[in-house]
Parts: structure tokens; C-alpha cells; sequence
DNA sequence: ATAGGGTTAG
């Protein structure tokens, strides 16, 4: 009894306390005041107790708020069964139903959903419904339904409400259908700030940042509203991808006009912007001033920092965990990246097997893959092969996976993984010209130029070729292109072959390692034949540029030789071994190289 | 009356 006594009295306090907590509402309005600021799962249990008691459950406009209420407190199959019970749900009902799963991530259940109304009931959906429908069907990257519901939209006759427009910009934007998007949002009469971010973003994920800064330009001078925190994450996104860092600078300077810079998703959009520029020190600048970092902003100066192999990024994560945020898996991709980039192969290897046991997080490919890169790029072949055979990557995945393995077994020479990694890519028909060439050229390295000749008339026989790559430079108003391997049709061959010898040399002397497991020269990426020769035609377009401007001229940077990062440490180190200054233009920004450093990188 | 649209790391 003594033991039974406690129990007993917490139960009758239990009852006593719902007594209470129900006798609190006195009206249905009250009640459903109550359920509409809920945020706690118990408030919302007290009401339902309460609804329950004076049959308003029965009533649908409180039963609607109910169900809600379990919706905003996370509660999804609660709400669920407050559905099942209602004798007729209405509109509203099922809208917030289909909003409840969409919202949990279940795009496709609230699809169904949506179809079942359709069927069952004679309920038409409006622009609530169909907005959400829209955005259910963007979530799930479904342009086939997502066609089907823009065709009920126009049934309906819901093409002019500006939320349902926004909904179908972003359903096509995001199913990489950029025509149909832009041709919605054409069709708008009068474009919401909501539009005009959508559109702006969808040319940002799809590759056409320029046309995205171009939107936005437009936006600012025609648009009558002033951009919001998500535009400007957007924009500033874009500027990112291209490597811009002067409009990344403007952007920055509208947000801090707008009263957005200390919002924390714009701030981790321009420290990424700032690093992916190639400037670390204002990215951490602006890391530094927010208040509450996310594990969001984390993860950015982490990859951010990752590639300069300062330790920086290292250093960041400790303090991450400090702090008690739970990193995720993107940010152990940054912490093993950052591992690799600064030769910490142990201590990689460590985090490797602490992101399970720590976080629970189990390593995927791209974890797997930043590994296989980090033990071989200083020839632990056998442990780099080891761990991709361990992998459970899909086609995909593996093919970047095996990619750089086989890169690697090239690099030091192993010919037995390299015929492995090939293997493994032509079988499963992945970058099949990229495997025979490297095969090819990986017997040629160690001088089997039987097998070598033997898998070139494979290639043919098969019909397998590989386009060259190539990079570009613009030198006052005339475009050289550069193919990798190609020489006869370099300007200025022998010039240019000079310089990258004595580069070659100088670098050796100081100690750079150029062909193995220094990254900075060299991206590794297949060739032709001529790559054994270390012609990279990214090393050729620079190299060119080089000598063919007398002091003072610019060369403009294009595409993928833009002021990124690796550009920025290639031509420091130009300027350094060969010692001469060198001035090079992106875009929109002069960087002046002199003696190892540049002038123009950190502007704050 | 109650329900709806977009944004940041790989």
C-alpha cells in the first residue's frame, strides 16, 4: 500500500489537473483560440481533452483547428485520425491534411491525398489547395504530375493568383525546366517579390547564373519592392557559383542596406560566396559576426576552409562540437575533404569511423569518396582500393568513387588497381572513354605499350572516343582555346612549353610536389595520351596567358579558369617562381599577382 | 473564420 499510495495520488493530480486545464475554457471561441497558438504537443492534447468533453470536436471549424494544431506540433498521425473521424471534411480539411504531409517530407502521400478528394468528393480545390499540391509535386521533383496539375490550374481558373504562379515557377525550375518557368512567370501580370525569387533561383541551380544576376537586375530597377532575406540568399548564391566576387560585394552591400546581413541564412550564403571567390578571410569575417551559427554556417566555412589546408577548418569543427551543434553528413564530407587537403591521412581516417560511432552518421560514397582521394593522394593505393570495394555506392556514385581511385593508381603508378578501377567502370558502362584512356595510359607509364596499343584499337573497335577537354583564355578580344594534349594548335608552342618546364623546375626546388600529391597544378581529369607529358589544358591556357601578356595588359579569365580558389593559388605561385607581376581580370575585377601574393584578394 | 508560394552547406 505504501508503494501504491504515490501512484495513486498522481493519479488523482493528473485528474484533478485536466479538470482544471479543461474547465479553463469556458467558450468554443476560446477553444479555438487556444488551438491556433499551440505550439506545444500537451497544450494541444489539453484542447482536444476539452473538445472532446463539450462535443465541439463535432463542429468542423474546430475540429479544422485541431487538426491543425497537431500539424504544427509535429503530430502528423494525430491529425491524421482527427481527419478519419470527421463525418465531412471540408476544403480546409483535406488542404491542411495534404499540407501536413507535404510538410513532413512526404510529398507523394499528400499526392494521394490530393487524388483521393478528387475522386471521392465533389470538393473543387482552390488556390490554397493547388498551391500546395504544386509545391508537393516540386518537393518530389515530379514534372509529369507537376504538368497535370498546372492543366487543373487552368481548369479551375487559378492562373492569375499570384501564389499558385509562384508554386509552378518553382515546380519546373526545380525538375530543371527552366523554359516552362520562365514562360509562368511571363505570364504573371503583376510579379511578387516570392516570383521574382523563384524565377531568380531557378536560373541559379541551373547552371545560368549570369541570367539570374541579369533577373535581379531587373528586379531592382523595375520591381517596386525591395528584395527579402531569400532573394537575397539566392542572388548571392549566384554570384557564388560564378565566381564573382565584386557582385558578391554589391549583394553584400544591399543586404547590409536591407537590414538582412545579420540574418543567418544571407550571412551563409556570403560566407560561402567569400570562399568560393577565394577569399577565406572575409568569409570568416562574416562567420564570426553572426550571432547563432547554424550547423548550415558551420558546414559552409568548414568546405569553405577545407581546401585552403590551413588546419582552419579542423580547427572549426572542435569548436562546432564545443558547442554542442551536431554536425551532419555534409559536414563530415567537409572535415574529411579538409583532412585531405592538408595531408592528415590518420586523421581522417579517425573521423571516418567517429562519424558513426559519435553522430550515428553512417559514411555514404561521397564520404568514401573524399577517403579513397586522401590515401591516394600519398600512395596508400592499397587501402584507398580496399575501402572502394567496401563501398555500397549505386552506379553513380561509384563512378565518381572508382574515378578517383583509378585517378590516383595513375598517379603512383599502380598499374594493377588502375586495371581494376577501369574495369569496374567499363563493366558498369560508366565514363567508359574515360577508363580505357586511363587504362591505356597507365600501361603506357610503365612502359607496357603492348597492352596500351591493345585497348586503343579496343576503344575504336567498340566505338568508344573521348572528346578532349579543354579550357579557354580571352586575351584583348580574341579567345584562345586549348586542348588538352593537343599541341600543334598551342600559339607560341615552344614558349609555352618553356615556361611550364621552368616551372616545373622551379617548383620542385621549393618543394612543391607537382605530379603527386600537390592538387594545385594539376586537377586530375583524363586526357589523351599527351597528359603523361603533364600538358593539362588548363596548365597550357594559363601558361599561354602568361607569356603572351607584356606587363600591364589584363588577360580575362574565362569559365572554368574564373578567379576561383585554385586560380587564385596557381597564378600566386606564377608570380612567385617565375618573378614577375601579373595582372589578371575576371569579370568585373583586376588581381594584381606579385610576388606570391595578390593584392586584391582581400577586399573589406 | 481555419489551409497556401521561395532561401543557405555537398
Amino acid at each position: 500500500m505504501r508503494l501504491l499510495n504515490p501512484l495513486l495520488q498522481c493519479i488523482s493530480e493528473t485528474r484533478h489537473l485536466l479538470q482544471t486545464k479543461i474547465s479553463h475554457f469556458h467558450s468554443k471561441s476560446q477553444l479555438d483560440h487556444h488551438l491556433r497558438n499551440s505550439t506545444h504537443p500537451d497544450s494541444t492534447a489539453w484542447a482536444h481533452c476539452a473538445l472532446f468533453k463539450t462535443g465541439f470536436i463535432h463542429d468542423p471549424y474546430s475540429a479544422n483547428h485541431l487538426q491543425n494544431s497537431y500539424i504544427r506540433t509535429a503530430q502528423l498521425s494525430l491529425a491524421r485520425n482527427v481527419f478519419d473521424e470527421m463525418r465531412e471534411p471540408n476544403l480546409v480539411s483535406w488542404t491542411s491534411l495534404i499540407t501536413g504531409y507535404v510538410k513532413a517530407g512526404r510529398p507523394r502521400t499528400g499526392l494521394g491525398v490530393y487524388g483521393m478528394m478528387l475522386r471521392e468528393t465533389s470538393i473543387v480545390p482552390n488556390s490554397f489547395t493547388l498551391s500546395i499540391v504544386i509545391s508537393a509535386c516540386s518537393a518530389d521533383a515530379d514534372v509529369g504530375n507537376g504538368k497535370r496539375v498546372h492543366g487543373q490550374v487552368e481548369i479551375f481558373g487559378l492562373q492569375k493568383e499570384d501564389v499558385v504562379c509562384c508554386a509552378l515557377v518553382d515546380m519546373y525550375v526545380k525538375c530543371n525546366d527552366v523554359g516552362s518557368g520562365r514562360r509562368v512567370f511571363d505570364s504573371m501580370s503583376c510579379r511578387s517579390v516570392v516570383a521574382w525569387a523563384a524565377m531568380i533561383s531557378g536560373y541559379g541551380q541551373n547552371g545560368q547564373g549570369h541570367v539570374a544576376l541579369n533577373l535581379f537586375r531587373e528586379f531592382s530597377w523595375f520591381g517596386s519592392e525591395t528584395p527579402n532575406h531569400y532573394m537575397l540568399a539566392t542572388v548571392v548564391n549566384a554570384c557564388a557559383s560564378l565566381g564573382r566576387l565584386v557582385s558578391g560585394k554589391v549583394c553584400h552591400g544591399v543586404a547590409v542596406r536591407c537590414g538582412y546581413d545579420f540574418n543567418v541564412v544571407v550571412a551563409n550564403a556570403l560566407l560561402d560566396m567569400y570562399a568560393k571567390c577565394g577569399s577565406i578571410r572575409c568569409s570568416e569575417k562574416v562567420f564570426r559576426r553572426i550571432e547563432n551559427p547554424s550547423v548550415f554556417s558551420y558546414t559552409s566555412i568548414i568546405v569553405g576552409s577545407a581546401k585552403y589546408g590551413y588546419g582552419l577548418a579542423l580547427e572549426l569543427f572542435k569548436e562546432m562540437l564545443e558547442k554542442k551543434i551536431t554536425p551532419n553528413a555534409v559536414t563530415y564530407v567537409g572535415v574529411l575533404h579538409a583532412c585531405s587537403h592538408s595531408g592528415l591521412a590518420n586523421e581522417g581516417l579517425r573521423y571516418l569511423t567517429s562519424m558513426r560511432q559519435e553522430h550515428g552518421i553512417v559514411p555514404d560514397s561521397r564520404h568514401q569518396n573524399c577517403v579513397v582521394d586522401m590515401l591516394g593522394r600519398i600512395g596508400r593505393l592499397d587501402e584507398a582500393y580496399e575501402l572502394a570495394q567496401s563501398s555500397q555506392a549505386n552506379m553513380d556514385q561509384g563512378a565518381l568513387l572508382w574515378g578517383t581511385l583509378l585517378s590516383a593508381s595513375r598517379l603512383h603508378k599502380r598499374v594493377d588497381i588502375a586495371v581494376e578501377a577501369s574495369k569496374w567502370l567499363i563493366a558498369s558502362k560508366q565514363q567508359v572513354a574515360a577508363a580505357y584512356v586511363t587504362m591505356s595510359n597507365a600501361y603506357a607509364v610503365t612502359g607496357n605499350w603492348d597492352n596500351a596499343g591493345k585497348l586503343r584499337s579496343q576503344m575504336k573497335h567498340n566505338g568508344v572516343s573521348k572528346e578532349p577537354g579543354c579550357s579557354w583564355v580571352e586575351i584583348k578580344d580574341s579567345v584562345y582555346i586549348f586542348y588538352a594534349g593537343n599541341l600543334s594548335s598551342c600559339p607560341r608552342r615552344d614558349e609555352v612549353l618553356n615556361l611550364l618546364s621552368e616551372l616545373e623546375t622551379k617548383l620542385k626546388q621549393k618543394g612543391y610536389s607537382i605530379s603527386s600529391n600537390n592538387h594545385m597544378l594539376v586537377d586530375i581529369e583524363e586526357e589523351t595520351t599527351q597528359e603523361m607529358l603533364g600538358l593539362h589544358s588548363e596548365r597550357l591556357a594559363l601558361a599561354f596567358a602568361f607569356i603572351s601578356i607584356p606587363r600591364g595588359v589584363t588577360i580575362r579569365v574565362m569559365k572554368n579558369l574564373r578567379m576561383c580558389t585554385d586560380c587564385h593559388v596557381v597564378f600566386k605561385m606564377i608570380s612567385e617562381v617565375v618573378g614577375r607581376d601579373i595582372v589578371v581580370r575576371d569579370v568585373n575585377r583586376f588581381h594584381h599577382f606579385s610576388n606570391g601574393s595578390c593584392t586584391c584578394g582581400d577586399f573589406w
